[in-house]
DNA sequence: GCGTTGACGAGGA
DNA sequence: GTCCTCGCCAACG
């Protein structure tokens, strides 16, 4: 009954909870929401995210392999670059350098 | 109502 | 290490 809590806004939930000079991945939200195998919906809700009336933090969010995949869906394709830039984290050819160090597990955070 | 697309990831060759 | 295939499920045409 509590369960109804729809995948997209479970998303979202972790999303905003990421700290800023943060990155984690699509995957491990998807994994810590238990859906290891839907990762792809985390990132089409995050396609969605920018409808909603809270903003949410999609910067910080790229794929497993550290690259600013979704940048093109932002205001601007450097949108995403600088936001993550000026949190400290520095981006090279559109992708997250020392990714293991600035990455976020949500498992090992809000777990 | 049906087929295609997609901000992804894991596994196999 | 790279390249290909499958799964997953909501949204769009």
């Amino acid at each position: 009954m509590e369960n109804k809590f729809h995948f997209f806004d479970q998303v979202y939930q972790v999303v905003k909870l990421i700290p800023e000079g943060k990155v984690t991945s699509y995957g491990a939200i998807a994994k810590f929401l238990g859906a290891s195998k839907s990762s792809r919906m985390v990132g089409y809700a995050m396609n969605g995210s920018h409808t909603l009336n809270e903003t949410i933090p999609a910067h910080r969010v790229v794929n497993r392999n550290g690259l600013l995949t979704g940048k093109m869906h932002f205001s601007s394709p450097v949108t995403m670059q600088e936001m993550l830039e000026n949190e400290g984290v520095v981006i090279k050819d559109d992708q997250v350098q020392s990714f293991p160090d600035h990455f976020w597990d949500p498992s090992e955070n809000l777990l």
